[in-house]
Order: structure tokens, then sequence, then C-alpha cells
DNA sequence: ATCTATACCGAACGTCCAGTCAGTATTGTA
DNA sequence: TACAATACTGACTGGACGTTCGGTATAGAT
């Protein structure tokens, strides 16, 4: 790797970085491209240079950061014994992540917006289905451990998907605190339930 | 009410008839006033005597809707006998709705889009607030009827309105089967939990 | 018949913004 | 040094779109 490609590298991630600061200020769509040409002190066209579309862009952060998500995982993974506490780390990260890392709320602005290259709706559908696999995997662990009812770990890995996609939503308008706690509360209602015996 | 009043009202609904339909197909963003001129006959104009702005129509559209779920929900209550029953039935109501109701998808990405007016703002909000004291009551019944296990309800209505959210996106990309079956899913997950005793 | 308020028209305006491209600078290579 | 490839610039394009506003038509009141 020469200087030339090292520089290069860098430029990209320096654009990376302010764009992401942006989007996590004021949105997908708020944000323009001169904005982060602003941010950046790069040109327009050297940001076309280094990424397809302002999409493209936004799609390499999710991306970099959905990395992130997985490698923080698989090195906390050992500190849990039982898939009950696995489960409660999962809310515990998830929440940290709607605090710490507001991206998510351009993210799920940009993942509602209409406009939406095949290419990118693929990437998004590649994603989606590792997220749910993961619950699968995960639920399935606890019904073969006993630790949960037998059951379709397929269909009970899309409610759980359902009760984070909707915890993160609604943690928008809560503080740190109650977000927290509501992922804490949907765990313990996805393994206890509600209802008397 | 006079013959030009009647007009009046008239025109307003179809105004609001020919854009519900349109950001059905299309999306909120992506459906212009141009069009719902065109589907109209009616003038940009016209359009704008009627409704404050686009966003104004949008949410007129949206309130009128959730006006007819409640309508709907008051007359259909008295079907249902035990909390848990009528639980199930707001969720088959809600799965009915994304399903043939597809102002959701609209709905969402309007929720999700930067630029609100204050006032829009905070007529969501207060519709926000109606759905969790509708599912706080609804839980405080079951619970003081000992159907189910006493809880805070206030907390629980926000996990069960995350629960709706959740699965109110996902089903988008599920077919009517599994969005109805989601829809139960959920709700037996949230009544019977899935942990081992 | 005259007046007035309401309903309606549609061209024009101003703004915003993603993406392009012809050209320049810098670094690596022969 | 000459040539090429890569990195970068920023003025410009082209089009979309919400909103406004001066003006017209119509129905009801006086």
């Amino acid at each position: 790797m020469n200087q030339k490609q090292l520089q290069s590298e860098q430029t990209k991630k320096k654009i990376a970085v302010a764009a992401r600061a942006l989007f996590v200020q004021k949105g997908y769509k708020a944000t323009s491209i001169e904005d982060i040409v602003g941010a950046t002190g790069s040109s327009k066209g050297n940001i076309y240079y280094h990424f397809k579309s302002k999409e493209g862009l936004f799609l390499y952060l999710i991306e970099e950061w959905d990395h992130e998500w997985e490698l923080n995982w698989e090195q906390s993974v050992h500190l849990y014994r039982t898939t009950t506490e696995k489960l409660y780390a999962v809310a515990e990260q998830l929440a940290a992540d709607d605090l710490n890392h507001p991206l998510t709320k351009a993210a799920d602005e940009f993942f509602h917006n209409e406009e939406k290259t095949s290419e990118v709706e693929s990437r998004m559908a590649e994603m989606n289905v590792k997220h749910l696999a993961f619950n699968q995997k995960l639920l399935q662990e606890g019904i073969e451990s006993g630790e949960f009812k037998p059951g379709d770990a397929e269909r009970l890995a899309v409610v759980l998907e359902a009760i984070f996609f909707g915890a993160n939503h609604l943690s928008r308008s809560l503080g740190p605190d109650m977000t927290t706690m509501l992922y804490r509360d949907a765990v313990t209602v996805f393994l206890n339930g509600i209802a008397e015996e």
C-alpha cells in the first residue's frame, strides 16, 4: 500500500466520519451533499469519486455499523451462560445503541423512503435476513437447552425482531432510562408473558 | 347547509379520497401536489384553499383513519368477553389494517421524515399518547380482572405498542398469511412468553 | 340589481439538490 | 523526463416541487 492509496483511504474515511455526524444530526434527507462538502473540505466531485451516490454512502455507513455490532457481540458472547442472559445482553446492547448511536434515526428514515435502487433494496433485504437468522439461532439454542418452551424458532424470531424494531422506534420519544427499561421489559415480557397461569 | 357549502364539502372529500389513493400507491414524498391535481381535476390553488399544506392534507387523512379505527373498535368491543380475547381482536384488526389499509406505509414514511411543522409534531404526539392510553386501559382491565399478572400497566403499554409497531413494520416484507400469523404470534408471546416454567 | 364572501384557477416563483464533467494536481512507473 | 493512472476540483445542469398570488366565477344576501 503506497502513499497514494493510503491518502485515498484516509480521505474516504474522513468523508464517512463527517457524513455520519451529519446524518446523525440532521437525518438522511435533510443532509445534503453540500453539507458534507462543507464539513469535510473535500469537493463534491471527490465524494462522488469515493462513493457511488448518496444512497451508497449511507448504506456504507450502515453496513459498517452493522459489522461493528457483530464484532462487539462476538467479543462478548462468552460472558453469558444461559440463552436468557444472552437475550438480555442483546437487549442491553441494542438499548445502548439507540442511545449512543443515533444513526438509527437516520437509518429508518432512510429505510422508509420510497426511492431506492434495486441494489440498495437487496442489500437491505440481506441485512434483514441476517438479523432474523441471528434471532433464530439464539432462540433455537434456548429451545434445545430446555430454557425455552418448544416452539417454532423461525416464527418467534420474527416476533422478536418486531419487538426490537418497535422498541427502537419508541425509544425516540423516551429518555435514556426509559429506553433501557423498555428494552428490558420487552425481553421480560417476551420470556414470561403477562398471562396468569 | 346551503348548496355552496355542500359543494365545498364534496370537493374537499374528493380531494381527500384521491390524495389517499395516491399516497397509498406511491407513498408520501413521491406523491406531488400535481399528482393530486391530475387525479382530482381540482386546481392546485383549490387544494391549498381546502388544506393548509401537503403535510396538513396528509395529517387530515391519518386522523380520519385513526378516528375510523376507533369507531370500528367501539362497535365491536362488546363481542369480546375477556381481555385476552380483546387483545387478539386488536391484533386481528391491526393485521387487517396492515393488509387492507396500506396507508400505513405512507404513514410511517411520513412519520420518519425530518421536516415537520411543530404543529404536526404535537398532533403526532397526541396520537401517540392516545394509543398508549388505549393499551394501558386494556392491560389495566386485564390485570384487575385477574387475567393478567399484576404489573405496571403503563410500562407494559409501551411494550405492547412497540410490538404492534414492529409487527406493522415487518409485515411489509411478509405476505398476508404471514402478517396475520405474526400478529397472532406476537400477542401469544406477549401473553404467555416463551420461557419454560 | 348590486354587493360580498366563498370557491376555485393556474402560471409563475423561488428554492433545493443529486449528480456530472471537463479540467487540474499529484503520485507512481518506465 | 515522459507517460499514465489515480485523486481531486467546483461550476454547472436539469429537474422536481411546495407554495403563492392576482385574478375569475358563482351563489347567497340586501
